[in-house]
RNA sequence: GCUGAAGUGGUGGAAUUGGUAGACACGUUGGACUUAAAAUCCAAUGUCCAUUAGGACGUACGGGUUCAAGUCCCGUCUUCAGUACCA
């Protein structure tokens, strides 16, 4: 019997998929349990060595609790909606659906042949219309409902009108837009249809609304800001302008404080956590409003800090703040003016990145304080974001570093309140510190009394109150692509209107061109049959457009979150035709158990996710509120590149080792010309298909006979040429090799450096563990007594590994197993009583050795199905311990003595002993400290 | 700046509660087998001193607590990640 790797894996990967052996039922006696991976876009490269990391811990940990008696969900599918597809078919006319298709084809054949255990019955695709009925239909819901602040859940819009009917809005407390006007019953029921429909979008969870975005005219697309560089477009360099368009927005921000809060019940990392509270940027302060003098408008900010109140030397206004225009003096005009254009050119990115120059206008009217009725100078500078609070702050230059700066740049006056501290070089904004002092009624008080004394104050005069503000802004929910999920929208008088949910999913429509069209209407511009007609209510050709029956459609698509924000809940039930899933399903299935995926979706998906399963939550389609209660973030595995050193300006390549101070240029090689010594294959270099026609004159000036390579780690990446394939891995070493390495290489969590040569060591170690099992003759497996070394090493194992799985620490487990086949090896071992049960332990990690093996010891059926061999603590017991005796702290000897010797006896064993007074050199201890069973130390 | 994670041999890393630092591998060196190579097996391998016996030093750096510190406490530095004129 040899260990032919390819042939096994093959025969065990077509034996899972024909037997389904990890087909997950949606009823069962066991408990349920459900491991999810994220999801991958499938990219044209295919997978490198880097993705499979948090599949395999993942699948490890889904067979384990498999043999623990759980009925495990564990599917797999893929976010099959995305740019890179739509790149390419507007670079080469494929449509992105047979782009996708190929790579999906690539994906799941590298996927297969890493034996996951996977439940494929159960595969989805955000790309298919019977998976995107249900995103739209999700959106269909948001646009049907509002948030009610007073019982903190989304609501039918329908309540919401009834409300309107009957008391105008004055009564709601709701979460909608800034800007909404107060109505009376009788008003309302006035209102035309269309002013109605106006005011309900300012209430609904999904919501059009004039957004500013980064409009790139020569791509004809809305960029996000990391999109832009230097205010040009990353891709092409192309001008970027500001523009104001009008969008779908998500309502995310009435969900930001039950986002907060939902936090602290899910078994997440903590830095996880912190980084989405820091996106929730919750702040505690106070909304105080200023009435500018000699006219009607009034001025409202938002601080932390109320208990600064008279402080506050001037006002600071956002450029883009609507007041602007409207108080600045004629005087002031020109200077505002020029202000406003010069920062307008500069993107928001620019203006962030630039924090150092400090720049504003006069606008050369005054707010009046609300306590002093002292004028306050209102001034306008770009420090002040229009996007956060209220785009207005009241500055207080001696307690905030900002306020600090622009006042003494602008020399405006600096009012000290802070009782014995020294403001002249620069602000005080130590809260804890602080006394307030020249501040009428607040003098003499700490910040914590200040700030509650000053609201009730601002109240009493009704200038202001208690506010928290979020920094989660509502998210932009339109995107100018094609490659995406069409809105199940059309336009009746410039007002949206849903499509019956009865006739999803509204397909998308084939285009001629990718790109938007001339007009600068997004790509869906170009479909020719995409009007929507009432009254037959189906997607109808463009040209009968009449307005009456037959209107245009929504001509943009979802972003890429949109169909990964709710597919953990679509796997537990993916055919059903009626829901997102059956409430059986859900209630059996509820939640996923073990989410892991990369810590980059801290602040998008994983937040976006929880936001719609909130709302489900609220609207009664999901059974939980949070869908994932363990979260574990794999790290990455970075490439260790590969340079060879030219000397500059000749065909000539050093050995690292000769460089010297020779003026050498490094130059990346692929790394699979460089073997474990860092020794470059040459020939292998010039015979590239692709670089070796660079190195036909190339001469290497060797060391010792060879060539040898620096090293660096870095991301892996095509352009560092450090991609390792796992195909090639798989063909050259196994699967389980593969997996156990990717194990092996360190902790899950951790970034660590991925080096093919050391994938020697696990696959020598599946030699041995056959070798334990089998020679070239057959199998050696005997079923003679175990010896209690054997079954102190088999037990010592289940122990462990039992632990590393519970605690996810994959790496140690691989080593236990390295020393517990080593140890049976050297005990020779060949008890059917060990050998089968070690199997099963190793299983989840080398699934496909374990599953040959188990066949080979007559065991009908997969080894998945085994139970976990239950650990036996007497068989650990240990007659004698090998002590180690220390003097002050450091171990010189060892002596071994019975573990049931009492403190005293080993007390006087140790001091009789030869070494001991050897170490002693005629001294007398000045204590003995005696911990049984660990240690011995003698000070002295 | 803030938040989070981390810093251990030539390399990846181990050390569940403070108790023999460097498990398990890679690499390197030497040896066996072989005409040779591969494969396999054996041995050595933290640094320094010492022929041996043994000793000194050693977990980023500086202090501290303790019989005993990689582990606990205080301070400093460095790296990585996220985030930011957030009022």
């Amino acid at each position: 019997m040899n260990y032919d790797f390819n042939k096994i894996e093959q025969k065990w990967q077509k034996y899972w998929s024909e037997n389904q052996t990890f087909k997950a039922v949606n009823n069962s006696d066991k408990p349920k349990y459900y491991v999810l991976d994220m999801f991958p876009y499938p990219s044209g490269a295919g997978l490198h060595v880097g993705h499979p990391l948090g599949y395999i811990a993942s699948d490890i940990y889904a067979r384990y609790k498999r043999h623990k008696g759980f009925n495990v969900l564990h599917p797999q599918g893929y976010d099959s909606f995305g740019l890179p597809a739509e790149q390419y078919a507007i670079q080469t006319g494929q449509h992105p659906a047979i782009t996708t298709k190929d790579n999906i084809a690539t994906y799941r054949r590298q996927l297969d042949q890493i034996g996951f255990s996977f439940d494929w019955s159960r595969e989805v695709r955000t790309s298919n219309a019977s998976y995107y009925k249900w995103t739209q239909w999700i959106f269909i819901q948001l646009f049907n409902s509002w948030f009610n602040n007073d019982t903190h859940k989304a609501e039918s819009i329908e309540t919401l009108e009834a409300i309107f009917e009957k008391a105008g809005n004055q009564t709601v407390n709701a979460v909608c837009d800034d800007d909404i006007v107060s109505f009376t019953a009788a008003q309302w029921q006035a209102f035309s249809s269309k002013e109605q429909q106006k005011i309900l979008l300012q209430y609904r969870l999904t919501y059009l609304a004039e957004t500013e975005v980064n409009w790139c005219p020569e791509l004809g697309t809305v960029l996000a800001n990391d999109e832009i560089v230097n205010g040009l477009s990353e891709r092409g360099g192309h001008p970027v302008i500001r523009k104001k368009m009008t969008q779908w927005s998500m309502r995310i921000s009435a969900y930001a404080e039950r986002l907060l809060q939902g936090l602290n019940t899910v078994d997440w990392t903590d830095s996880l956590k912190e980084s989405q509270r820091n996106w929730i940027g919750k702040s505690v302060g106070a909304s105080v409003r200023f009435n500018v003098k000699d006219s009607d408008a009034v001025i409202d900010v938002f601080t932390t800090r109320p208990d600064t109140i008279f402080g506050v030397s001037f006002m600071t206004l956002a450029p883009e703040h609507e007041l602007v225009s409207k108080i600045t003096t004629p005087e002031q005009k020109a200077e505002v003016d020029a202000y406003i254009l010069a920062t307008s050119k500069r993107s928001e990115r620019d203006r962030m990145a630039d924090v150092k120059t400090i720049s504003g206008a006069f606008t050369g009217a005054y707010v009046e304080h609300p306590f002093t009725k002292a004028p306050i100078a209102i001034w306008i500078g770009d420090y002040v974001l229009a996007g956060y609070g209220t785009g207005a702050v009241m500055s207080v230059p001696c307690g905030d570093d900002r306020d600090y700066a622009f006042a003494k740049h602008f020399n405006i006056p600096i009012i000290n309140i802070f009782d014995g501290v020294d403001i002249s070089e620069s602000a005080f904004s130590d809260k804890e510190k602080t006394i307030i002092a020249n501040s009428d009624f607040l003098d003499g008080m700490n910040y914590k009394k200040a700030t509650k004394r000053a609201i009730y104050e601002l109240e009493q005069i009704g200038h202001g109150m208690g506010k928290t503000n979020y920094r989660l802004r509502d998210a932009v929910f339109s995107r100018q692509r094609y490659w995406g999920e069409p809105f199940p929208v059309y336009y009746v008088d410039g007002m949206p209107q849903m499509i019956d949910a009865a006739f999803l999913p509204i397909a998308l429509p084939e285009v001629e061109k990718y790109l938007p069209t001339e007009t600068g209407e997004p790509p869906l511009g170009n479909a020719t049959i995409w009007a929507w007609d009432t009254a037959q209510n189906k997607v109808v050709s463009n040209n009968l457009i009449d307005h009456k029956t037959v209107f245009p459609l929504e001509l943009n698509t979802m972003p890429g979150w949109a169909g990964s924000s709710f597919y953990f809940n679509r796997y537990m039930d993916p055919e059903n035709n009626d829901a997102i899933a059956s409430k059986e399903a859900m209630d059996y299935w509820q939640d996923v158990d073990l989410y892991i995926g990369g810590s980059e979706h801290a602040t998008g998906h994983l937040l976006y996710a929880r936001f719609w399963q909130k709302f489900l939550f609220d609207k009664g389609v999901v059974p939980v509120d949070e869908f994932a209660k363990k979260l574990i973030n794999q790290g990455m595995i970075l490439g260790t590149s590969a340079f060879i050193y030219r000397e500059e300006g000749t065909q000539t390549y050093y050995s690292k080792g000769l460089i010297n101070d020779k003026n050498v240029q490094p130059i990346h090689v692929k790394v699979q010309y460089v073997n474990a010594s860092d020794e470059l294959d040459i020939d292998g270099l010039k015979n590239d298909g692709e670089f070796g026609a660079d190195y036909v004159n190339a001469e290497f000036i060797l060391e010792d006979g060879v060539c040898k390579v620096g090293r660096e780690v870095e991301k892996m990446s095509k352009s560092k040429y450090n991609v390792v394939n796992p195909d090639r891995i798989v063909a050259d070493y196994g699967a389980d090799s593969l997996r156990l390495y990717e194990m092996f290489l360190g902790p899950l969590e951790q970034y660590k450096p991925w080096n093919t040569a050391g994938i020697t060591g696990v696959h020598s170690f599946l030699k041995k563990l056959w070798k334990l099992y089998a020679t070239d003759s057959g199998l050696k497996v005997t079923d003679a007594a175990p010896t209690p070394d054997n079954l102190k090493t088999l037990h010592k194992t289940i122990k462990k590994v039992e632990a590393d799985i519970e605690n996810f620490s994959f790496n140690t487990s691989v080593s236990t197993f390295m020393i517990a086949v080593n140890e049976l090896g050297a005990q020779k071992c060949t008890s059917k009583d060990i050998l089968e049960p070690l199997l099963v332990l190793v299983s989840p990690y080398a699934p496909h050795i374990a599953e040959e093996l188990w066949a080979a010891l007559e065991n009908n059926g997969s080894i998945s199905t085994a139970s976990f061999p239950v650990f036996n603590a007497s068989y650990l017991v240990e007659q004698n311990k090998n002590y180690p005796i220390s003097f002050n702290g450091k171990m010189r000897f060892t002596m071994e003595l019975p573990m049931d010797m009492s403190k005293e006896d080993i007390e006087k064993a140790v001091m009789a002993h030869e070494k001991t007074q050897e170490q002693l050199a005629g001294r007398t201890p000045k204590k003995v400290i005696v911990v049984p069973g660990k240690i011995v130390n003698i000070v002295g």
